[in-house]
DNA sequence: TCTGGGGTCCTAGGACCC
DNA sequence: TCTGGGGTCCTAGGACCC
């Protein structure tokens, strides 16, 4: 194993036999919380959390000096201001992360066209045949980080390895600012000795799973009978849990992503009792997830509505269409009709959401059922069903079209659990 | 501490057909 | 008359990831 680090760390010059190690894994560091630090250098050296600051808002990202403090991605924002009361909150940019990623990810096509990027700020690499061009897998990596860090200003940090989850658990242990390289015939020496959370697919439920069966590090998944593991998490679980222990991933880097659902939900700051207002959202939904699928040329035959409740029990209804559909006005039938069922007897919903389903391509089947301008026609719609509802000024197109709108409140545009719809405020004292 | 929003995958039970 | 097993589809819930 070598491990070449950021300035002010040891750098090792080990000659490592990386030529097994092919695949990839980087990862952007801290990655929204170092866009933003571009923006702000002065913030460089203060704890710097992005997120919303207030209602149920969770901390988006966090830098490393917030880290420190034990703050973490995912935490609800209210423990995060707790541990660090000093940290700056900064509210996301959704269009300027994107920005970024499309600039990284750009430079590693420039080295291999095998590259599969996941969520906005990793990708695999497959980089065996890059090697005449590039150099060696750590030579590539090396000279990916470099490029990111001048040509952005960012910092990323690499795994090589020959499996795609090695390559990712390299590169989480070479955070920040590192590179790892795992040649394989170095893979169960690396693995082994690790805890079994750190297992790509192993979250909190299944790690207490597999520490009440005494199982802590990943050799002893490793040594444990398959049936024994199969019984402890279940058979598919069980049996790739066993496959990953002994370093086993047939998984190769695919460039294509075929998209298996479009959907889109809300947390109410605060739980809404209205079912009109719920109805509204439902058809705001609808139409924003049409207009998606559209401009994707999909069509989809699945149609679920997610309801939580103020004990965050969660429900969800589905309904399986005879055709297909991109069309807001049928996806708002469906999800609207299982609402009815579900608000009958009176709820209390803090979140709501509008999924679709078992997509296919819309460009000869579905053709027919909309044109062009219907993207817009249904903004227009929802826009008017609640303006008339609710007056103007609640929601604009905007709002509906561009995903990087803002939730949160402007003078202008009320935050929307915070619209008069007659909700409760919680209770006080 | 009190839990976002975007997703993928797996499990399990029931209906239905052969 | 009662009882099969396999395959597929549908539905609901939950774990997990970024």
């Amino acid at each position: 194993m070598s491990r070449q680090d950021g300035s002010d760390r040891t750098v090792s010059t080990d000659a490592v036999d990386d030529s097994t190690a092919t695949l990839l894994h980087i990862d952007l560091d801290a990655f929204f919380a170092s866009v933003e630090l571009l923006d702000h250098p002065e913030l460089v050296h203060r704890p710097v959390i992005v997120g919303h600051r207030s209602g149920r808002s969770v901390v988006t990202a966090a830098n490393y000096v917030a880290r420190r403090y034990g703050v973490n991605s995912a935490m609800p924002m209210a423990l995060a201001l707790r541990r660090c009361p000093a940290a700056v909150v900064l509210e996301p940019h959704m269009g300027r992360y994107k920005e970024y990623s499309d600039r990284v990810m750009r430079i590693f096509e420039e080295f291999t066209p095998l590259v599969e990027q996941l969520g906005i700020d990793e990708a695999f690499l497959d980089v065996a045949g890059a090697r005449r061009l590039h150099g060696s897998p750590a030579e590539i990596g090396a000279k990916i980080r470099a490029r990111v860090a001048a040509e952005t200003g960012l910092t990323c940090s690499v795994g090589a390895a020959s499996t795609k989850f090695v390559a990712k658990m390299a590169s989480g242990r070479a955070k920040p600012d590192g590179l790892l390289v795992i040649p394989a015939d170095d893979t169960l020496a690396f693995l082994h000795p690790l805890p079994v959370g750190a297992l790509w697919g192993v979250g909190a439920t299944t790690e207490q799973a597999l520490l009440g069966q005494g199982l802590r590090q990943i050799g002893d998944l490793a040594r444990t009978p398959l049936a024994v593991l199969q019984k402890c998490v279940g058979d598919a679980s069980g049996r790739k849990l066993h496959e990953l222990a002994w370093g086993r991933d047939p998984r190769v880097v695919t460039v294509e992503h075929e998209e298996k659902s479009v959907g889109h939900e809300v947390t109410f700051e605060y739980d809404v009792t209205d079912v009109a207002r719920l109805r509204s959202e439902l058809l705001r939904q609808s139409d924003a997830v049409a207009a998606r699928l559209r401009r994707a040329g999909l069509v989809g035959r699945c149609v679920v509505l997610k309801l939580r409740y103020t004990d965050f029990s969660t429900v969800t209804r589905s309904r399986t269409l005879s055709e297909p559909t991109s069309v807001g006005r049928r996806i708002y039938e469906e999800v609207a009709a299982s609402f009815e069922v579900l608000a009958a007897s009176g709820i209390r919903v803090r979140l709501i959401g509008v999924r679709v389903e078992q997509l296919s391509d819309g460009d000869g089947s579905g053709a027919g059922l909309w044109d062009p301008d219907d993207d817009w026609r249904d903004a227009e719609r929802a826009v008017d069903s609640v303006t008339a509802r609710f007056g103007r000024g609640t929601l604009r197109p905007a709002s509906l079209l561009d995903p990087d709108t803002p939730r949160t409140a402007t003078p202008e545009q009320p935050r929307p659990g915070r619209l008069p719809f007659g909700d409760r405020e919680p209770d006080r004292g």
